[in-house]
DNA sequence: CGTTGAACCTGTTTGC
DNA sequence: TGCAAACAGGTTCAAC
């Protein structure tokens, strides 16, 4: 599910909700879905949230208590939700981390991820900052143009792998990787250094404003993405390629939108006229 | 560095 | 209807 716009909609909405509440407990269904810090779970209980940040395609909430900050971290994967309440009784099923809340807007918050790609994380701020540099790139919502740009002109790999390369570039997932392509009128398996400083321009414009017009959209529902409280994302109505196999380019080129699965078994959907290589 | 394939999971859709 | 295969927003590791 959720890539960088989905992300960024779950923290924005926790942030409206439960910033300033008590974690009055914190409840581990499977103790493999915590990555890290599993033994300092208990530290946690009585601390208020006192901040709520998205890095990646994670979501990063801040706990304080006697001056000391430590660290949630969400990993959503493919399937994970964080969610206020149960919206279906099926969605039990797959609950893992509970936490009770006191104080705020919320009762509690769950984690939700029946793949269970995906984990959870307590930390320090050490922790934190060792976690954050290992996994994480720049986030493509404040990258400079001459940082992109040196990114590009440095690699030799497909853009499209690139682009989703999370310790290069933090956030973009499938999805989005293939919308921003084909706005940008770029191949996905382009090499990216060859490709003209007027072009790495056209990408960096386009991806900023694809993932600000998704986040603005609430994101992509397309199987089972939901916000916090239920509701569903609208992006996916201003898809253009993805998941559009057979179907006829929106620019009216007149061909057809393609399907191609490389490595790794990730589906690239462009259209062989507008995107050449 | 970069690519590839497999592994990790469950649930839904597709095709015979 | 039944069953198997294909497919799904992701990451990680080993091998080349």
């Amino acid at each position: 599910m959720p890539e960088l716009p989905e992300a960024e909609v779950v923290a924005r909405r926790l942030r409206e909700r439960i910033m300033g509440a008590t974690l009055k407990d914190c409840w581990v269904g499977r103790r493999d879905i915590i990555r890290e810090g599993f033994p300092t779970l208990a530290w946690h209980r009585g601390a208020a949230i006192t901040g709520v940040e998205r890095k990646g395609k994670s979501v990063i909430l801040t706990c304080t208590k006697a001056g000391e900050s430590r660290y949630l971290v969400a990993e959503l994967g493919m399937t994970g939700l964080l969610l206020f309440r149960l919206h279906a009784p099926s969605f039990a099923k797959h609950i893992h981390v509970r936490l009770t809340l006191e104080g705020g807007k919320e009762q509690e918050l769950l984690y939700w991820n029946p793949r269970r790609f995906g984990r959870m994380s307590f930390l320090d701020r050490a922790g934190l900052d060792r976690y954050l540099t290992r996994r994480f790139g720049c986030d493509p919502l404040t990258v400079t143009w001459e940082e992109f740009r040196d990114l590009l002109q440095t690699r030799r790999g497909r853009l499209k792998a690139l682009l989703m390369h999370q310790q290069v570039i933090a956030g973009i997932g499938n999805i989005y990787a293939n919308e921003i392509l084909y706005r940008a009128r770029l191949h996905p398996a382009r090499q990216a250094n060859r490709v003209s400083v007027s072009a790495i321009r056209r990408l960096y414009d386009v991806m900023k404003l694809v993932l600000d017009e998704a986040i603005r959209a609430g994101g992509s529902s397309v199987r089972d993405f939901f916000a916090p409280d239920g509701s569903e994302g609208r992006y996916k109505r201003q898809h253009l390629v993805y998941g559009k196999e057979g179907q006829p380019c929106p620019s009216g080129c007149g061909k057809i939108i393609r399907r191609m699965v490389e490595a790794s078994q990730r589906s690239s959907f462009y259209c062989p006229a507008c995107q050449r290589k």
